[in-house]
DNA sequence: AACGTTTCCGGTATCGTTACCGGAAATATT
DNA sequence: AATATTTCCGGTAACGATACCGGAAACGTT
């Protein structure tokens, strides 16, 4: 029958009202007489009054919508993306997710896109390929609130939320070091990217602690990629300086490590070691089962969601909040080479 | 320097023109002096005008966006998302992606707050739970285009674009029987659910194809869930009708089957077969590799986003088209018994 | 020269909503 | 009783854009 959805003006025609009272009764209820308000809002409810929201948003100059930047949606991602929108149904907002799909170009319409009118601001994690800020740098100068998670933005101060990566790069590589491994290689990920390089860092403060000279022949870099990573441990593998454990920065890259090592019948964990990064649920399922990093996901995604929407709320754009999550080791059978000692 | 993006209002008072001329200029160029256009166009470009997308939709009823309601962001659905932010990038339009968490109460929730003005259509992929229709009939009453994918809603028409999920469960099926299983058991899905149906449906007939007699204790249905399927296969590999060979309807489930079966210490291929259903990219690193059912997701996805971008232009109610795509058997491992014969 | 036709531009209403102001009626105060 | 104060409501102007109408100038036509 109606094919359009009532407005305030529908309700106020029929009630013999002006729009003002009408708006007056769906919102606060102040200078509105309780009767006036209750015939309103029952009129409302049975005629399945929504307001619109492109006028809301237009009107005030709020969208209450959140833009979310991420590289990709993979396993972590989007277990950071269910933390953000649980924060931000909790408070009311909406979430719009797009993903640059580890393109620069992509990354910076996307942003010039969502900008335009329907996002308050945003919540990011750049792409592998973003060396330049330029296109958050307007962020800041228009005043739009953002949080970077995850990976952060280099040379440009903001909240974030992010995993402390040097500490899971030295988890996975001490751990190794206790299993007896003693040429460790690590894969790291592109150079360009601060995760990547943290993690390597805490590789290397692990190392020196265990008074391992560091072999930076031992050091791979290569893309964020199963097929890549098959190659880099391929190549490994073969070179004379042969190591006896591989960690791996990302779950994906580990299990190329492993098809890598399968393929040369090494024995895992006893001839050579394997730890990777994210702790995807697959895991646990491969022969033998992966040890892996584990970041609290969901945890990040949810806190960028509250402080985006609490520095949001309180028209906050000086203050930065910095929190640095801590990851967890979780240990499976393709590190584990001793048997434990005592009970 | 700037707090606020420029308007339209704002090129105007700087050339001293209206901001009707003004809009001319930035739209269709009818009605307006080349000279003048230049100007304004130029002082555009300088200020980095970009148009209101609030405004815009608020005035001409019409968002370009396209809402996405899905059940989860699996591995398929995900690819079939990808699908469809294709086809709507190249038409210019935007996707808003909403997982209702097989939950009937989000999916409500959802398709009621996106209706409010924020997009002009949906794609929709049904929850599990979902069983009434009512909140879809809104659509239909005010004439708001949508296009089902993936899981058709039942007892409504629409254009929709589904696998050949009966062909689906014909191809897995018979393929075990040919590979010399007797007993074959089928993991199906929720009872509730269309695609569960039809592969089960394949599944029958690919047995009375090859005279094997329909036996339902061979069938059982649980959740599309890891953990409910390895509990449903301890069950049945404990029973006295211990099946030779288990079909699952989804990869989770044959993951789970696969753990159920290493467990009770059984040889796959030998002992019992498995095929799974999606083909996710890490069934090929199990091992055994695991045999599935593969779907063109990506295929999937972009149809849908163009039917809809095509009868949402074509202001076209009507005709619903219906698309059927047709699976393909990816055979692994963890089906391959029989030795191939000849070449 | 008087008329009709283009060409080009400005004014105004509108989309659905809220913010602000002002004013009539009802009530309270002196 | 006159005045002050609430209480409650309506009118109007925005938010940023487009659609429609109409009108002035410039041009063409007889």
């Amino acid at each position: 029958m109606h094919n359009k959805p009532p407005t305030i003006k529908d309700i106020a025609q029929r009630l013999h009202l002006s729009i003002s009272t009408v708006s007056r009764a769906l919102r606060n209820a102040s200078d509105i007489n309780p009767e006036t308000k209750k015939s309103i809002l029952q009129l409302a409810e049975d005629l399945n009054y929504q307001p619109n929201r492109l006028a809301l948003s237009l009107r005030q100059n709020q969208t209450n919508t959140i833009g979310v930047i991420v590289p990709n949606l993979d396993y972590v991602i989007s277990t950071m993306v269910k933390g953000i929108d649980e924060a931000a149904l909790e408070a009311g907002f909406t979430v719009i997710v797009c993903q640059s799909n580890e393109s620069f170009g992509r990354e910076v319409v996307n942003t010039r896109r969502m900008l335009n009118s329907l996002v308050d601001g945003f919540i990011i994690s750049i792409s592998s390929e973003t060396k330049s800020n330029e296109h958050f740098k307007v962020l800041s100068e228009r005043k739009i609130p953002f949080v970077v998670f995850d990976r952060v933005i280099p040379d440009l101060v903001a909240s974030s939320v992010i995993l402390d990566n040097e500490e899971g790069g030295f988890l996975a590589t001490e751990h190794l070091i206790e299993q007896g491994y003693k040429k460790i290689a690590i894969l790291a990920g592109p150079q360009t990217l601060g995760i990547s390089n943290s993690r390597l860092d805490g590789y290397k403060k692990a190392m020196k602690k265990h008074d391992i000279r560091f072999d930076d022949e031992l050091v791979t870099y290569c893309d964020f990629n199963q097929d890549f990573a098959f190659y880099a441990t391929e190549e490994l593998l073969s070179s004379k300086k042969r190591p006896d454990a591989i960690f791996a920065i990302s779950d994906r890259m580990a299990i190329g490590a492993m098809l890598a090592i399968k393929k040369k019948g090494l024995k895992m964990p006893e001839e050579i070691g394997l730890v990777g990064f994210n702790n995807e649920p697959s895991l646990a399922l491969f022969n033998p089962s992966i040890s892996s990093v584990e970041q609290p996901s969901f945890e990040i995604g949810k806190l960028a969601g509250k402080i985006f929407i609490e520095q949001f709320l309180n028209n906050d754009f000086s203050s930065h909040k910095e929190v640095i999550l801590k990851p967890k080791l979780v240990i499976r059978e393709s590190s584990v080479r001793l048997t434990r000692k005592g009970n």
